[in-house]
RNA sequence: GGCCCCGUAGCGCAGUUGGUUAGCGCGCCGCCCUGUCACGGCGGAGGCCGCGGGUUCGAGUCCCGUCGGGGUCGCCA
C-alpha cells in the first residue's frame, strides 16, 4: 500500500508517528511560509502542514498526492473541533504529486450549488464530493443488510437473463437485434418475474436478486430507464409469510440509520386507502382524510354535486387565503385534468363563503362544517363527478394543503401494508374513470397476469370486484415495493387471461413457457419486489433516486458523461440486423 | 404526447419600460502573505447572452420556431 494510515482516522492518540497518507487536495491554504492542504480520502480529511514554499505553491486543488510526515498535535487553540482528526495535523517532510489536476469543471465543494447537468457530465467528480459519496456508500451498506437478513432465512441469490424475450406486460420493452437471427430481437427484462416463478418450479423454495429492470417509458423525476428491484419469491407461503420477510428487511435496512421500526407494519385494505385518502399509497405522515358527502349532498339542488361521488377535504385555516390563491387552486386542479375544484370557506362569523355555498340548500349549509369536519377559519375542497377520479383529485390536494401547511412530519417513517388490491380494473381508461361497470369485457390485470384472486371459485363471475393477493408496501406516501401471491395451477391462470381476452392461442404464444412449466406441480408461490433506488433515496434522505445511483441518466435517457446513447456505424447496422426486413412467420407481432 | 419553468464566463447567479462598455460571487492565472481551516490582500484573463428566424433606428431583454435541462399530467402490470 502507498499509505499507511487512513488520514481520516488520526487522532491525537498518533502524535509522534510518521506516516504516509495519500489522497486529494480538497483545500490549500497557502500563507507563503506555511501552507495547509485539507488531504481528503474515503476515510475523511487531515490538514498537511508544508512549510516548503516551492513544494506548496505548486499544489493545486485535487491533485492526488502522497504525503509523508510526522504527525503532531496542532499547537495550542488551533485545532478544529469540525474534523474528527482536528487536533492533529501532519508535517510534511516529503509530498510526491502521485497526479496533477487540470482545472475543476466545478468546484468540489459541499458548500456551493452546482446544476445537475455538470455534475453527471463529470459524475466521477461529483462522486468525490462528501455527499454523494456516502449516498453510495450506504447503497452498499443496505444491498449487505438486505443479503443478511435473506441469507439468514435461507434465501438463494440467482442471477436471471437481461437478454431474454419480449412479453405484453405493462411498459414498453427495450429492444436489443440478434445478430445471429436477424428479424428477431432480444428485449431486456421489466423485471425477472417470469424467471423468479420458473425458479419455484425448480425447487429453489426462497430466490431473491438484486436486479436491473429495464423499461422504455417516458421519463420522470422518479424514473430511469434502468432501475434496481430487491425482487424476492417463496414457495409455500402465504401472504403473511411474505410481509414478514419483507418487514424483516426494511427493520434491517432502516437500523442503518439509526432508525428502529415497529412491526408488524399496519394494515389497510385497497379499497379503504381510496376512500379514506384518495391515493392506493396513503401518506400517513399528516391527518387530513377525505369525507364522503355522496349521501349528504343526495337531494342537493346544487347541479356540480348531483353526482355519483362528492367527497371533501379540508384546508385548516384555509378561509382567510386570498382570492388570487384560492383561483391558484383552480388552476392546479385544472392542469391536473379536472374541471376545477369547489371550495366553501368557513367563516369566523359561522358564515359560509365562496361562490359554492349560496347554491347549497339552506339545510346543507348549516350541517356541513360538522359532517365535514371544519372549524371557522378552515376551507373546504370539494371533488364531485365519477367516485375514482374525484378521489384521486382530493387525494391530491391533501398532500399539497399537507405540503404547503407544514403538515407533513417530516422526521416520522409511516409504513404502510396496502393489502386487498383488486385483481382487474376495466381495460379502458374512460370506463376507468367514469366508474361504470360495464360488462365489456374488457379488462386488465391490476397488479399483474400471474397475481392469484382471492377466491378461486366466483372471481371470473364478478371480475371488477374480485380482490387479487396483491399488496404493496408504501412508505411516507412512496410504493417501495408490492408483489402478489401467485396463480400456480394451469386452470386458474387460463381463466384469468380468458378475463383479459387473452385467447389460448395467444397465452401460448407470449407465456407458453410459462404455463407449460405449471403443468409440472408447480408450488403455490408468492414474492415481492423492492424499488431499490427509491428505498436507498429514503434512507439517504434524498429527493430524487439520480442520487443513489452511481452513474445515472437524464432526461430522455441521455447519459451526459458517455453520451449514451449514441449512432452506431452503418458496419455495426448491417451486422446487428437491424433492419432486416420480418419474414411471414415472425410477423404475426400485433 | 399535453402544460409550466429555466438556458447569460469553468461553476452558481443578476441584468430595470428594448438603449450603445453585459455585471456579481466562486473558481482560474500572476504576484504577495509563517497558523489557516469556505484563510487573506493586490492585479489579470475569461462571453456567438443555447441555436435559427422575425419585429425595431437599436434585442440578453419582445414575437415565432427549434434544441437542451427541470417539473408536472398522461403513460409506467
Amino acid at each position: 500500500m502507498i499509505r499507511t494510515h487512513d488520514a481520516g482516522t488520526l487522532t491525537a492518540a498518533d502524535a509522534g508517528q510518521t506516516v504516509t497518507l495519500a489522497g486529494w487536495v480538497a483545500r490549500r491554504r497557502d500563507h507563503g511560509g506555511v501552507a495547509f492542504l485539507d488531504l481528503r480520502e474515503a476515510s475523511g480529511v487531515a490538514q498537511v502542514v508544508v512549510r516548503d514554499e516551492a513544494v506548496a505553491h505548486s499544489l493545486r486543488n485535487e491533485y492526488c498526492i502522497a504525503v509523508t510526515g510526522a504527525v503532531q498535535r496542532r499547537p495550542e487553540g488551533n485545532a478544529n473541533p469540525n474534523l474528527p482528526s482536528g487536533e492533529i495535523e501532519v508535517i510534511a517532510e516529503r509530498v510526491e504529486v502521485l497526479s496533477a489536476a487540470a482545472p475543476l469543471p466545478f468546484p468540489i465543494d459541499e458548500h456551493l450549488d452546482v446544476g445537475e447537468e455538470a455534475r453527471l457530465r463529470h459524475r466521477y467528480l461529483d462522486l468525490r464530493r462528501t455527499g454523494p459519496n456516502q449516498a453510495l456508500r450506504l447503497r452498499s451498506k443496505v444491498n449487505k443488510a438486505a443479503r443478511d437478513v435473506l441469507d439468514g432465512h435461507g434465501f438463494v441469490e440467482v442471477e436471471t437473463p437481461t437478454l431474454t424475450r419480449s412479453t405484453p406486460e405493462g411498459a414498453r420493452d427495450f429492444l436489443v437485434p440478434a445478430r445471429l437471427q436477424p428479424g428477431s430481437w432480444y428485449a431486456l427484462p421489466q423485471s425477472p418475474q417470469l424467471f423468479k416463478q420458473l425458479l419455484m418450479v425448480a425447487g429453489m423454495e426462497r430466490y431473491f436478486q438484486i436486479a436491473r429492470c429495464y423499461r422504455d417509458e417516458d421519463f420522470r423525476a422518479d424514473r430511469q430507464p434502468e432501475f434496481t428491484q430487491l425482487d424476492i419469491e417463496m414457495s409455500f407461503v402465504d401472504q403473511d409469510d411474505v410481509l414478514a420477510v419483507s418487514e424483516e428487511v426494511l427493520v434491517a435496512l432502516w437500523s442503518l440509520i439509526g432508525v428502529r421500526l415497529e412491526t408488524p407494519f399496519p394494515r389497510m385494505t385497497y379499497a379503504e386507502a381510496m376512500a379514506r385518502f384518495g391515493s392506493d399509497k396513503p401518506d400517513l405522515r399528516m391527518g387530513l382524510e377525505l369525507v364522503d358527502c355522496t349521501d349528504y349532498f343526495s337531494d342537493t339542488p346544487f347541479r356540480v354535486f348531483q353526482a355519483p361521488y362528492v367527497g371533501a377535504v379540508v384546508m385548516p385555516g384555509g378561509a382567510s387565503q386570498p382570492r388570487k390563491q384560492l383561483d391558484a387552486w383552480q388552476e392546479w386542479a385544472k392542469q391536473r385534468g379536472a374541471r376545477g375544484l369547489a371550495y366553501v370557506l368557513f367563516q369566523e362569523d359561522g358564515e359560509l363563503g365562496g361562490p359554492v355555498a349560496k347554491n347549497l340548500s339552506e339545510e346543507e349549509r348549516a350541517g356541513l362544517a360538522a359532517h365535514i369536519g371544519a372549524e371557522p377559519g378552515d376551507c373546504a375542497f370539494f371533488a364531485a363527478g365519477p367516485t375514482k377520479s374525484s378521489r384521486a383529485l382530493l387525494g391530491a390536494a391533501r398532500l399539497e394543503i399537507g405540503r404547503r401547511g407544514g403538515l407533513i412530519d417530516e422526521d416520522a417513517w409511516s409504513f404502510l401494508w396496502v393489502v386487498d388490491a383488486p385483481l382487474f380494473e376495466p381495460a379502458d381508461e374512460a370506463t376507468a374513470a367514469g366508474d361504470v361497470a360495464v360488462g365489456s369485457g374488457a379488462w386488465t390485470a391490476v397488479h399483474h397476469a400471474f397475481t392469484s384472486p382471492q377466491d378461486l371459485d366466483t372471481f371470473d363471475q364478478d371480475p371488477g370486484n374480485a380482490l387479487a393477493w396483491a399488496y404493496d408496501i408504501v412508505c411516507n406516501g412512496n410504493e417501495i415495493g408490492g408483489g402478489s401471491i401467485r396463480i400456480h395451477r394451469e386452470d386458474i391462470q387460463k381463466r384469468v387471461f380468458a378475463i383479459m381476452g387473452l385467447d389460448e392461442a395467444e397465452a401460448t404464444e407470449k407465456f407458453g413457457f410459462l404455463l407449460e412449466a405449471f403443468k409440472y406441480g408447480a408450488p403455490p408461490h408468492g414474492g415481492l419486489a423492492f424499488g431499490w433506488d427509491r428505498i436507498v433515496a429514503l434512507l439517504a434522505r434524498t429527493d430524487s433516486i439520480r442520487d443513489v445511483i452511481a452513474f445515472p441518466k437524464s432526461g430522455g435517457g441521455f447519459d451526459p458523461l458517455t453520451a449514451a446513447p449514441a449512432p452506431i456505424t452503418p458496419e455495426q447496422r448491417k451486422e446487428a440486423g437491424v433492419d432486416a426486413v420480418p419474414g411471414k412467420e415472425t410477423a404475426t407481432e400485433a
